[in-house]
DNA sequence: ATGAAAGCGCTAACAG
DNA sequence: CTGTTAGCGCTTTCAT
């Protein structure tokens, strides 16, 4: 460890002793002030360089109280959806010298309440977030919002906030999903998903009830398997029994991780897809097209709704964006596959 | 808005004066300091609490010259072992309180050492990281390392950095699969592989000519296909290309982002997994299980890398780690499955 | 165009 | 056990 850690530290007021300046005219002329010479400014850029100065964060943000760091907040980052949403804010805000926490709830109310406590202490301008699956009391949510902290959601958005949300349309996405499953011949359509309270969830399995009443067809209750848990064994075991007992000839499922669960619960009781069971997925993961058989996916534009929360956020740090919350709904895309072919 | 964001402020000072006590005081209750009687520590936790009251985390940080925080920098984020080694770290981090800001180099070295740049402002107390393909001069890592800033390695690591690393057998893991394919009967293998410099592409692609060389083959490089790029449609091209013209039996690929790559070329040139080509890729997609057919992988423990990573950046970080920095090698694991079977 | 000085909110000596 | 004091390094009036 060479560790110039300690002496060699230089801060503006070496800088300020190095060039017979003070430490205010070192600040403006980092920061390119107009009441700065050009000839100073050249003077420190290169005494800045030449002593490899850089700015110490913190000072910075405690002063200017802002720290030109925003958290993503999200259930899981194993996650197509997510991972590309991430790509997509990362996209708008390095650019801009934006920093990016990152917080996994893992679908835990517990550990996003906690986080947002935390977030308090000032740590980010903002928030974009996608609320944990178990999350029903939003207070935690509300608080930080009343002070003065912007929060942006996406996909899973909590519908008693009052906040800048991205969605997709996942009622008619839904409901589009299972007309085309309706159209492929099937009479027995189930629904796979997860347990929670994100509106996002409901919409789907309400379009999904609504495309099967709507054309005359029953969903009992029993044709909804709610996987409880995101071991992908226990999930497997649950839609096999369902599989078995209510014996579906079409399976919906709301989200990524249940697209696996169901081909291997296929697989294991020798289910033939898309001759026994037809499936259709919301899914972003790249290799859709290339599994066995290809999967029939609801394909959300991740990229773009990570891109456009980012967008959004900086509006309102920027105090350019003044009007009222909005909710911007953009569209999802229903790839058709093989797991669906007639 | 309800933004209580001006007035409201609340800090040690309004503890202090509401309860008659000093900051010192409220600072070392809030810290559970030895020195703080107990019946003070109630009185300001309860007041604390009464008052929304969260410590400034950039004061803070400024003050003790630490920031509780680290930066993850990788190459991609829409990755199934970066993302899985996110979560190895996040799951050391989260339970210390410690924070992770993400950064994503897209593999391009300019952005690597942009970063690291700014780095130098204290922002973070240490890094993990896996370096950008693209990046050759390591001047930026030694940089920050002068600062004190320790450095953990996983994965992507440089050669010639001293710093502590955490890595699979890259090399015997590619010898390993290349041998699998030759006892599957494989006559013809090629290597499908991205352009760049870190150590673990030449160590697997070094295993890989090894084990054809030791088995009676040759490796001339019009066996090797190195994907400049990151677009998957060019990939499937060059991969295309190779298969028409080498006609190989086997492929090798290096990387996550290959494998439906190489798929899709195969898909479009109608030949058969693994009846014409047989393929192995390194990737922990937990889909491989599913595709069409089941992809054999060589799987690395991304989550148990990050969790060390972590580790070892905390020991760094508390000072207990005092010996020279160590290079951890974990187990690859081969999963045979159809796309390799004879 | 530059500088002096105050202070962001917290922590760590040190005194009492 | 509690308080006083002096900064951490920067930005921002306000003078000059």
């Amino acid at each position: 460890m060479t560790g110039g850690n300690k002496n060699d530290k230089v801060n503006m007021k070496t800088l300020a002793k190095e060039l017979n300046l003070s430490t205010a005219t070192i600040s403006k002329a980092m920061r390119d002030s107009y009441d700065i010479s050009h000839e100073t400014k050249l003077r420190v850029m290169e005494a800045a360089r030449r002593l490899n100065y850089v700015p110490n964060a913190y000072a910075s943000s405690l002063r200017k109280q802002s720290s030109n760091t925003i958290a993503i907040i999200i259930p899981e980052i194993a996650d197509s959806f997510f991972s590309q949403a991430i790509n997509g804010i990362e996209s708008i805000i390095a650019p801009q010298k934006y920093h990016a926490l990152i917080y996994l709830t893992h679908d835990s109310y517990e550990r996003e309440a906690s986080m947002f406590n935390d977030l308090a202490s000032g740590r980010v301008d903002g928030v974009i977030m996608s609320v944990a699956s178990s999350t029903q009391d939003t207070g935690h949510i509300k608080k930080l919002q009343e002070t003065g902290t912007p929060i942006v959601f996406f996909d899973r958005v909590c519908e008693d906030v009052t906040a800048d949300k991205i969605i997709t349309d996942d009622y008619n996405s839904a409901y589009n999903a299972a007309v085309h499953l309706l159209l492929a011949g099937c009479k027995n359509i189930s629904l796979v998903t997860i347990s929670g309270y994100p509106s996002i969830l409901s919409a789907r399995e309400q379009g999904y009830r609504d495309a099967l009443n709507n054309n005359g067809f029953t969903t009992d209750d029993t044709r909804v398997v709610t996987c409880s848990n995101k071991y992908m064994g226990e999930n497997v075991n649950e839609i096999k029994a369902h599989l078995t007992t209510v014996k579906p000839d079409g399976i919906i499922a709301t989200v990524e991780q249940l697209a696996t669960a169901t081909y291997l619960a296929c697989d294991e009781l020798k289910l033939q897809i898309p001759g026994d069971v037809k499936v259709v997925c919301f899914t972003n993961q790249i290799t859709a097209a290339i599994l066995n058989p290809p999967l029939t996916t609801v394909l959300q534009p991740a990229y773009d709704m990570g891109k456009q929360a980012a967008e959004i956020l900086f509006s309102r740090l920027s105090g350019r964006l003044i009007e009222s919350e909005q909710e911007l709904v953009m569209p999802s895309q229903l790839v058709a596959r093989a797991s669906t072919a007639s």
